[in-house]
DNA sequence: AGCACGCCGACT
DNA sequence: GTCGGCGTGCTC
C-alpha cells in the first residue's frame, strides 16, 4: 500500500504529493512521520493506494503513524481542497487549519492520573486486619479507599505521605490504575440554565431555520429577542437526532458564557475550541470531539475547522463581526467555509445577528437566505433610551474632561440607585500620541509609520501595530522642551479621570492589556457581573453580546470615532457596533438608558442609531454602494507588495502592475477601479508597503483566480506578494 | 522550508 | 593548501 503524504512545510517548492509506503496502521487523514531527505517531518496522509507513480526504488518508508486514530475525517481531507484552492495557499497551510498547533510536532501529550483503590480480591475487614493498630495512615488510606472506591494519587501522597502508600502497594491491598484525564477548561465555570419557554417568536424561528429548502437562515434579532434560545433549541433538535453542532462566537470573552449555558443543558457534550485555552486543554477538547464523546463545538472563528462528524447544524452568531474574516494567511471567511461544511453534511446554517452586515442583508432580501426576523424584546421592554450629548458645546462651555456634563450626572444617578454602568471607547492606553507642546514633536515607532500610543501602567509608549515598547519621554528628543501634551484618550486615562469624579466607585477595566493572562476576559466579567465593581470601562470587546442585569447605562465616549477612517464599511461598523453597545443596557427588568458622545450630532448613521432603525439605516447603506461599487455589490481585490528593501518592493510593484494591466485590458468592463499606490501606513514592522488596489464586479470567480495566480507568482525570498479580498481594513 | 553539495576568495 | 562564503537543487 501507498500513501500520499503532504508535508508540514508550508512552502510552494515542497506543496505537493510525496508519496511513502504505508502499513496497515496508516489511514486516509493520518498523521505520520516520514523520513524526508535527511531529516525526519510530519506529514497527513491524503490518500491510500495500491500503485505508486513515483520510482518504486526510491520510496521510502512511513516512520511511524503519530496518532492511532486518523486526525482529519474524510470531510475535513475535502475540506483542505476547499481551502486550498479558494484561498489559494499551500496544502500544508490549509491543513494547519484542522489541526491544533499541539497536535503537530507532538509536544502535548494525553494527560494520565494515577488513582488507588482497594484491591478487589481482600474485603475490608480482612486488610484492617492485617495492619498494626499503630499504622495510622494506613488505616486511614484504607478508610478513604473503602468508602470512595478509588483516589487520586497525589491526594493520598499529600495526606498520608508516600512511604504509607508505598508499604500498602508493597502488600498488594490496594492497586494503581491510569486513567486518562482530560483537561477541562473553565471548571470554576458556573453551568448557568435561564432554561425558559420559548416565545412565539423564538418557536417560529426555530422552527422556520429547520425547515426552509435554504441553506442558510439569516436570523435578524433586535439585542435581548432570546436568539441565544433559538440556538440551544437547534443544538438540542440536532444532538437528539444523534448529530454534532458547531457554534461560533465573535471572539474568545463570549466562549464562557456561551459555554456555561450549553453545559447546562448538555453536560460534557460540549467542548470548547479556542486560543485563550493552554495547550493540553486544547488538545483534550480537540480529542474529545474528534472521537465523538463530545457532540457540540464551539468556539471562536477556528471552531468552523472542528473535527465533528455528521453535522447537524452550524450556527454563527453575531455573524456581522469583522472577526470571522481571518486577518493573516491563510484568510478565509468563516461563513463561506461553514456554508461548505453545511452542504457537504446536508445541514443548515444559521447567522444571527442583531445588525446583520450588508453582505448577508442583500443576500437575504436576494432570496438566497431565508430571513427569519425576531422583531420584539423578550422583556417586552422598549430598547434603551440614546440620548445624544454634542460634544462641541461641551468644550465651547469649557468642560474638557472626557465625559458630557450629562454622562456624567447619569453615572452619578446610576451609582446611587445600586445600578452598574458600561462605559467604551474603542481605544486602549492612556493617550493615542504624546505630542511637544513647544515644537509640535510626536513620538513615533521606529519600525512602523503611526505614532506611539502612551500607557500609564507601565509608563510605556507602546506602538500598537508591531508591540514594540519604548521609555516614555522625559523630554522632547527634538527641542529638549518638558512640556508633554497628551492627544486622543483611551481607556487607561478614561479610569484615571473617572475616579477623581466618583472616588467611592469600583472601576474595572477590560481591553487587550488586562486580558492578557490566561482565561483574563473570563476574571473581568465575573468580576463586575458578580456586582464587584460599579464601572467597566472597555474597548469594542464589552460591546458584544455579554449580558449584565444591573446595567442600566451606557456611556458611548467618541461614538462617532470610526466614521473618521476613511473606509468603505466604517458606517456599517459604527452602526453596528454602537446598536451592539447600546445593547448592553438595561438587560433584565431595568430599563437602560445610553449616552452617546459626538461631535457630529447630525451624522445620518447616528441618527439611524438613536432610532434603532437599522432597515432604513441598511437599505440606505446598499443604495449607496451599489451606486458607487462597492461590496457586496463589487469586490475590492487588495494585491500586497511588502519587503525591507523599499526598492525591491517598488520593482515589484511596477511589474505586478504591469502584469494586472493586461489582464484588466481583457477584462476591462469587469473593472471598477485600478490603481497602484503606497498603502495608507506605508511602513509597518520595518517593511514597506504598497499595493495593487482594484475593485472588480461581484462573482467573477475566474478573474480573480487569475489576479491571485498572476500576483503569487512576484513573490520572491525578499519580497513578499499576497492577495486580499474584501479585507477588514485598509491599512 | 531546510539541508547538502559545490565552486570561488582570504586566512593559519 | 583549507576554512567558509552563500548560489543551486532536491526531498517520495
Amino acid at each position: 500500500m501507498y500513501a500520499e503524504v503532504i508535508v508540514d512545510i508550508a512552502s510552494s517548492e515542497v506543496d505537493r504529493i510525496f508519496e511513502y509506503e504505508a502499513s496497515e496502521d496508516v489511514y486516509a487523514g493520518s498523521m505520520v512521520s516520514v523520513p524526508f531527505g535527511v531529516k525526519k517531518i510530519e506529514g497527513v496522509v491524503m490518500r491510500l493506494k495500491e500503485t505508486c507513480s513515483f520510482d518504486p526504488a526510491k520510496i521510502k518508508k512511513i516512520s511511524s503513524v503519530l496518532e492511532e486514530t486518523p486526525v482529519l475525517t474524510a470531510e475535513c481531507l475535502e475540506l483542505v481542497d476547499f481551502v486550498k484552492n479558494r484561498y489559494h495557499v499551500p496544502t500544508a497551510a490549509a491543513l494547519r487549519l484542522f489541526l491544533p498547533a499541539e497536535m503537530r510536532k507532538g509536544r502535548v501529550k494525553a494527560k494520565n492520573v494515577t488513582f488507588y483503590r482497594l484491591n478487589p480480591s481482600f474485603s475490608v475487614t480482612e486488610i484492617t486486619a492485617k495492619i498494626p493498630a499503630r499504622a495510622t495512615a494506613q488505616r486511614g488510606i484504607i478508610d478513604i479507599l473503602a468508602q470512595t472506591e478509588k483516589c487520586v494519587s497525589s491526594e493520598l501522597n499529600e495526606k498520608f505521605g508516600n512511604s504509607a502508600v508505598r508499604a500498602l502497594l508493597a502488600k498488594g491491598y490496594i492497586n494503581a490504575i491510569t486513567e486518562r484525564e482530560n483537561r477541562n477548561p473553565y471548571v470554576s465555570l458556573a453551568a448557568s440554565d435561564k432554561r425558559l419557554v420559548l416565545t412565539p417568536q423564538q418557536q417560529a424561528a426555530v422552527q422556520s431555520a429547520e425547515e426552509t429548502e435554504k441553506r442558510v437562515t439569516l436570523l435578524h434579532g433586535v439585542t435581548g429577542s432570546g436568539k441565544t434560545e433559538v440556538y440551544l433549541n437547534l443544538i438540542k433538535n440536532a444532538v437528539d437526532s444523534g448529530k454534532t453542532a458547531i457554534m461560533m462566537v465573535p471572539e474568545i470573552s463570549l466562549t464562557p458564557q456561551m459555554l456555561s449555558q450549553l453545559r447546562a443543558r448538555f453536560g460534557n457534550a460540549a467542548a470548547i475550541l479556542h486560543s485563550g485555552l493552554s495547550q493540553g486543554e486544547r488538545y483534550d477538547e480537540w480529542w474529545r470531539l474528534r472521537s465523538g464523546e463530545a457532540r457540540i463545538a464551539i468556539g471562536a472563528r477556528s471552531a468552523v475547522f472542528a473535527p465533528v462528524e455528521n453535522v447537524g447544524v452550524i450556527i454563527i452568531d453575531e455573524e456581522h463581526d469583522g472577526s470571522y474574516s481571518s486577518e493573516t494567511a491563510p484568510r478565509y471567511n468563516t461563513a463561506e467555509i461553514a456554508a461548505e461544511r453545511a452542504v457537504k453534511n446536508g445541514c443548515k446554517l444559521v447567522l444571527g445577528s442583531a445588525t446583520p452586515s450588508i453582505d448577508s442583508f442583500v443576500k437575504a432580501m436576494g432570496g438566497e437566505y431565508n430571513l427569519v426576523n425576531m422583531p420584539s424584546r423578550i422583556n417586552k421592554k422598549p430598547l434603551p433610551e440614546i440620548i445624544i450629548s454634542d460634544m462641541r458645546l461641551e468644550i465651547r462651555r469649557g468642560n474638557n474632561t472626557p465625559f458630557s456634563s450629562r454622562l456624567r450626572s447619569e453615572i452619578a444617578e446610576c451609582l446611587s440607585s445600586g445600578n452598574q454602568a458600561i462605559i467604551f471607547l474603542n481605544r486602549r492606553g492612556y493617550s493615542q500620541t504624546v505630542i511637544c507642546q513647544e515644537c509640535g514633536y510626536v513620538a513615533k515607532c521606529d519600525a512602523c509609520d503611526v505614532s506611539l500610543t502612551y500607557h500609564m501602567d507601565a509608563n510605556v509608549l507602546k506602538c500598537h501595530y508591531c508591540n514594540a515598547t519604548y521609555k516614555m519621554l522625559e523630554a522632547c528628543p527634538e527641542c529638549g522642551g518638558v512640556h508633554i501634551r497628551y492627544g486622543g484618550t483611551g481607556t487607561e486615562r478614561v479610569v484615571k479621570e473617572l475616579s477623581k469624579l466618583f472616588p467611592e466607585a469600583k472601576i474595572l477595566r477590560m481591553d487587550n492589556d488586562t486580558t492578557r493572562n490566561k482565561e483574563g476576559h473570563f476574571k473581568i466579567l465575573k468580576e463586575f457581573s458578580s456586582k464587584k465593581a460599579d464601572i467597566l470601562v472597555g474597548t469594542q470587546m464589552i460591546a458584544k453580546g455579554h449580558d449584565f442585569p444591573s446595567v442600566t447605562l451606557v456611556g458611548i465616549l467618541d461614538a462617532d470615532m470610526s466614521l473618521y477612517f476613511s473606509d468603505y464599511r466604517s458606517r456599517e461598523r459604527t452602526f453596528q457596533l454602537l446598536t451592539q453597545v447600546s445593547g448592553r443596557s438595561g438587560r433584565a427588568d431595568k430599563q437602560g438608558k445610553v449616552v452617546l458622545q459626538t461631535y457630529n450630532p447630525d451624522n445620518p448613521v447616528l441618527q439611524y442609531a438613536v432610532r434603532y432603525d437599522y432597515d432604513g439605516f441598511i437599505r440606505e447603506e446598499a443604495k449607496l454602494r451599489k451606486a458607487t461599487g462597492f461590496p457586496p455589490f463589487a469586490d475590492i481585490v487588495r494585491v500586497m507588495v511588502v519587503s525591507e528593501d523599499d526598492a525591491k518592493a517598488v520593482d515589484v510593484l511596477r511589474s505586478l502592475y504591469a502584469a494586472i494591466s493586461d489582464i484588466k485590458s481583457k477584462n476591462a468592463d469587469k473593472f471598477i477601479f485600478f490603481n497602484k499606490m503606497k498603502s495608507p501606513i506605508k511602513r509597518m514592522q520595518n517593511k514597506f508597503r504598497y499595493q495593487v488596489l482594484m475593485r472588480v464586479s461581484a462573482g467573477q470567480k475566474e478573474l480573480k483566480n487569475k489576479i491571485y495566480e498572476t500576483s503569487l507568482t512576484f513573490s520572491t525570498k525578499d519580497v513578499s506578494v499576497y492577495v486580499e479580498e474584501n479585507p477588514n481594513n485598509l491599512t
